[in-house]
DNA sequence: CACAACTTAGTTGCGCACAACTCAATGGTT
DNA sequence: AACCATTGAGTTGTGCGCAACTAAGTTGTG
């Protein structure tokens, strides 16, 4: 970090907001480090990492209305309609409306988006590799972005809304 | 997290795959719960979280190359591009081709621009507040972050040019 | 039953992220 | 000087993320 030539004194304030911009920034780096290595990853799947989350929700649960899934990626059906087509047109999904409630929409998979899951089994391997975690520091990260996902969400809903 | 009807027995690396999809979904989704967080903080100042980091880049320098930007959010030309002329279009920055290196042009803020800082100074203590966090942790976090970000990039580097 | 309130997907529009490309300027190298 | 690889911005195209909206189905209430 280059010293900057701002004002000399720096208060235990300013220290900590200064800190906050590069925790929140180091976060949208690293989500995008992340991005591009699982491009390279999931290229010969012919993927994008958004859509292998989407199919991850379907290997595990093999049928779900567009609404649960939203729910386990956190995405609203602007995302998620154009995205579940693009895997219906690769002939991985298949959207049927729900004979129970005509306003959901089930999403399954094809036996070829079943099949794909074998293929996809690889990709975690040279993801975890690539970390450079042990599982304990996993857990830790985890820990505490999980927490600072439901704080900022709660916080938002809280002051945005309600 | 539901059982799942899969083989039975999990093994400890299909338990480490598990952890590390999680950790990475982890990352993404605090990163966009930032984002959203950030989303509402800076809406009367009329920018995006995006334009807000190549802001602050140009309070703390004042006046930069494309290229020196790019370096320090991690961004290329095709994103940075329309964003500065959008910046610029708002009246917040002004781009000048340099006259040592006609390639360049260079960035820098104007009286409005520079006036933003002093509005855009209350925002991180919204967000500093709604993490939750106390320095030590935010400084955990912080190394964890950047040091995740060197090695992914490194190794996508390695493997995937040069 | 009628009707309003709510729920679920989908669409539109905008901005970001990134790959692939173009184009002009620059800096060697012979 | 002529040539060519490199560099820095910009453009184009695709997909994601989200706000705002529409449309259709469902539910609750009088």
């Amino acid at each position: 970090m280059p010293q900057l030539p701002t004002s000399a004194p720096v208060t235990a304030t300013e220290d900590l907001l200064r800190l906050e911009h590069q925790v929140c920034f180091a976060l949208n780096s690293a989500s995008r480090a992340f991005g591009g290595f699982y491009r390279e990853a999931l290229r010969d799947l012919e993927l994008t990492y958004p859509q292998y989350l989407a199919m991850l929700t379907l290997w595990e649960h093999r049928e779900l209305p567009v609404k649960r899934i939203g729910e386990l990626l956190r995405l609203d059906s602007g995302t998620l309609s154009p995205l579940l087509k693009r895997l219906e047109a690769a002939g991985l999904v298949q959207r049927t409306r729900s004979p129970q409630d005509e306003r959901s929409v089930l999403v399954s998979l094809t036996p070829a988006g079943a099949a794909l899951r074998e293929r996809a089994e690889q990709v975690p391997l040279r993801i975890a590799a690539a970390t450079g975690l042990d599982p304990a520091e996993l857990r830790a990260l985890h820990g505490m972005l999980q927490g600072l996902t439901d704080r900022l969400d709660t916080a938002s809903g809280a002051t945005g809304r309600e």
